[in-house]
Parts: C-alpha cells; structure tokens; sequence
DNA sequence: GGGCAGGTCTAAG
DNA sequence: CTTAGACCTGCC
C-alpha cells in the first residue's frame, strides 16, 4: 500500500503516509494537461474534472474533490491500487534499473481516459511538447465540456460523440500539422466502432491489442504502447522512442537494431513490469541528457 | 536559414 | 517483413 490514511478536508482530501509518488516524476510525462505552479503544486485537467494536487512530505492534498470521488476515480487514475515498492524491489535487481529507480523513485502510472490518450499521443508523434501541449488544449476548448473552479474556466478533453462530425477542415485549424488527417480518420474509425470498442480492444492479449491498435490512423508500435500503458492497465507495454533506443544501447550495450527488436528484447528482459522500467530509464536518460 | 522534435505512412526491395 | 524519405509547424 503506497498510503496509510485519507481524510476529507475543506474542498478536498488528504491523505498521508503516500509513497512512490512525486508529482514532478509523474505528471508531466505522460499527460499534457498537468499544469506545475512555482511551488510544486499542480492543476490538472482530468476524468472530467479540475484538481489541484500539492504534495509536502509525504502529505498529499487533492482539492476539489471528495472521497467518494477519490475512491471512483483518482484511487485508480494515479494508480493508487499497485504497490510501487513491491515492483521496485523486483527491478532493481537490475543494476541499471537500481540507478534509474533512485533517479526518478516517484513515477507512477497514470491511468488516463483512452480517447484521449489516442488523440494527444497520436498528436505527440515527432512533435514537441509545447506543441502538444497547444493542440490539446485547443481541442478541449472547442469540443469539450465548461466546467468552473475558482471562479476559472476550464475545458475537459471531448468524447468521441463530441467530435465524430467534424471535418477534415476542422482537424487541420488545431495546428497539428500533417496529423490533422489521422485524427481525421481515427475519430471517425473509433465513431464507427461503437461505444464499447476501445473496452473491447483494451482486453485483449499485449500482442493483439498491439496490433489492433495499429489500425487506427496515426497509431505506430511507439504510441500503441504509450496508450496501452497510460490507459489501458497494460504494464508490460514498452514504448520504444529515440530516448529509449539511446538508453538501451548506452546502459545494456544492445546493438543498434530496429526499434521493433529493442522492444522485444526489452520485453523479455523486464517482464510484465516492462512498462514501468521504461518510464524509470526514460527519465534516467533524458534527465542526464545521455548521448551515444 | 537548415535542422530538429517523445514517429508514422508510404513505397519499394 | 524491413527500411529509406517525406512530413506540418515553430523555435533554435
């Protein structure tokens, strides 16, 4: 268990004991709707909803939001439900993994909404963050949902229903360059499909939603993976990105092969864990800014 | 100004 | 099944 107790505060919960979690390590990775204030707290847009994290020592505070709520959805979205120190203890008995654990030791998993994790990683492809970052916001405040904090708007990510009729026309106003057109195709692909299809793909085997993911437009092995393990539970998925190319060739000395064969091999190598030794070595190399 | 950024698509061997 | 080239856009 990665917290010992929560009570409910005014407009929010604490809960104390927390541990494997720092904000810095695992808000801004994986999800470009976290927002980080001057003093380490931080504002996201998630779930539907607006929270507010601020973490001293081992005290975490959400704000705006209630028990119930924390027990329906931020328990699971920041994978409060897996206990971090367990599978640390496994994966530093890689000597690499021991260094790059110690690095980045608050990673979690977040367990984000797959439509969006769809569209903003397919957005995230050779593109940079601040980029991204724009795009998404721009898609929110079109076709998502008002909602009010603090006397502030905010603009939850859309539903597939929310944009199944736009035009190609529409994706290409989002500035996302040349993956307007996969957005296109891929909306329009998930509309198709039917509600339950993304629940349907998400159940299936590592492989085969792998595969099944890559039908969608825009979708390569690198972002199946990134959506397989941000939103669909899938923890031995291994994104394999320039980043981690340079990592598992600098620290395992692998040969410089395809980007398919480092992922199965690093697969092999880390287990049903994979997913997670990836984020660790993904924040070891890019931090120390490794070169080869 | 050319190069490049959390890859993917396409065409061709 | 594997591999070069092109690719929007904005900032260095």
């Amino acid at each position: 268990m990665d917290y010992r107790e929560i009570i409910e505060i005014d407009n929010g919960i604490e809960i104390t004991g927390v541990n494997n979690f720092e904000m810095d390590h695992t808000l801004y990775g994986q999800c470009f709707r976290w927002k980080r204030n001057d003093d380490g707290s931080a504002i996201g847009i998630a779930m539907e909803r607006v929270i507010e994290l601020d973490k001293k020592e081992d005290t975490l505070r959400i704000y705006n939001t209630n028990l119930e709520e924390f027990n329906n959805i931020w328990l699971k979205y920041f994978d409060f439900t897996r206990d971090y120190t367990e599978i640390k203890k496994v994966l530093s008995k890689d000597a690499v993994l021991k260094e790059a654990i110690k690095f980045a030791d608050g990673i979690r998993i977040l367990n984000q909404d797959k439509f969006e994790l769809i569209l903003t990683f397919i957005i995230s492809a050779n593109n940079r963050i601040p980029m991204i970052e724009r795009a998404v916001e721009k898609i929110s405040n079109l076709y998502g949902k008002e909602i009010e904090y603090n006397n502030k708007k905010y603009y939850t990510f859309p539903k597939i229903k929310d944009m199944k009729d736009l035009s190609l026309e529409d994706y290409e106003k989002l500035g996302v360059g040349f993956r307007a057109k996969y957005l296109y195709n891929t909306v329009r692909m998930l509309s198709e499909n039917g509600e339950e299809y993304l629940d349907y793909i998400s159940n299936l085997s590592m492989d085969n939603c792998h595969k099944e993911l890559q039908k969608l437009s825009g979708v390569g092995p690198k972002v199946a993976d990134c959506i397989m393990l941000f939103s669909m539970g899938k923890t031995a998925a291994f994104p394999v990105d320039v980043w981690i190319k340079k990592a598992m060739i600098f620290f395992y000395n692998m040969e410089d092969m395809s980007l398919n064969k480092i992922r199965e091999e690093s697969i092999k190598m880390f287990g049903e864990n994979a997913g997670l030794a990836q984020q660790y070595l993904f924040y070891y190399a890019r931090e120390n800014n490794i070169n080869i």
